[in-house]
DNA sequence: TAACATGTTACGGT
DNA sequence: AACCGTAACATGTT
């Protein structure tokens, strides 16, 4: 159930298998993953809420949707989607997850400038491509993995509180500097989830996900379970995030009520 | 305990 | 064509 900043970790952990070799492969995947065996791991990378694994032709693609989860060199009593033995007992276990082979090279595949975690993060591109989406929602644009790839529901929220900035707010009605701290921010927040995750703090941290109080003033704060385009569960106080612009959507919707 | 949710894709209808 | 809503998938948490 991994947000872009979750699967850093995994890469992260999963760094002690690059350059061995796949021993053993199990799992119910519908792919050919019988390919795997005997082939060396050359490195695992991400890209957003992606999971790689690279191979010398072809890499591996994993994506956890919601309910999927991994165990190193553990399992969990449910079979793997993807198993990968090692020497010495290792493994890399991959559960109820989406599996895919991508051949050929990976910087032909993907566009890391648009990935909020990766070095090659390109804010200008990511202003430029909002600019070219006026009507859109800040809540939806943050979701949209083409444009910030690794934000999901738990980032969009806290970083619109963090930049006071209604989730049903337009695009084109933000000024350009509130434009500039959401693109700064939904970087920013990130490499925050990272370091609370990393620490078993993630949760304890949430100022508005899940949350019925605005820890700046108090106030109730409103909750709408499908909001957007995105249609998914929004968190925000009306009195410190200011809604920028209108829609008839939200004017017309009543349903706004206390979180919990 | 039964809902629910950190996500995405596919498909049918408009 | 573009857009919208719904279903499907699957499981740990509350």
């Amino acid at each position: 159930m991994p947000e872009g900043p979750s699967i850093v970790i995994l890469r992260e952990l999963a760094q002690q298998f690059v350059g061995r070799k796949v021993l053993h492969v199990e799992g119910n995947s519908k792919q050919d993953i019988g390919r795997l065996r005997n082939r060396t791991l050359r490195a695992v990378r991400s890209w957003g809420k992606h999971f790689l694994l690279e191979f010398d032709d072809f890499s591996v693609r994993i994506h956890f949707l919601l309910f999927g989860s991994w165990r190193i060199n553990e399992t969990k009593a449910a079979t793997p989607r993807l198993g990968l033995g090692f020497s010495r007992g290792d493994a890399l276990n991959f559960y109820s997850c989406s599996v895919r082979f991508i051949e050929g090279d990976l910087d032909a595949a993907y566009d890391w400038g648009v990935d909020v975690m990766s070095e090659a993060w390109d804010p200008a591109r990511a202003r430029r491509t909002l600019r070219a989406k006026p009507d859109a929602l800040a809540a939806d644009v943050l979701l949209d993995q083409d444009v910030f790839a690794g934000v999901g529901n738990i980032i969009k929220n806290e970083v619109l509180h963090r930049i006071r900035v209604h989730p049903e707010s337009t695009i084109g009605a933000l000024p350009a500097r509130k434009l500039a701290q959401l693109v700064t921010e939904a970087r920013d927040y990130s490499f925050d989830f990272y370091r609370w995750k990393q620490a078993f703090q993630l949760k304890k941290h949430y100022q508005v996900h899940t949350k019925t109080t605005c820890p700046r003033d108090g106030t109730l704060l409103s909750y709408r379970k499908h909001l957007g385009r995105a249609q998914r569960r929004a968190f925000w106080c009306d009195t410190c995030q200011r809604r920028y612009g209108t829609t008839e959507a939200s004017m017309s919707v009543a349903d706004g009520a206390a979180a919990g």
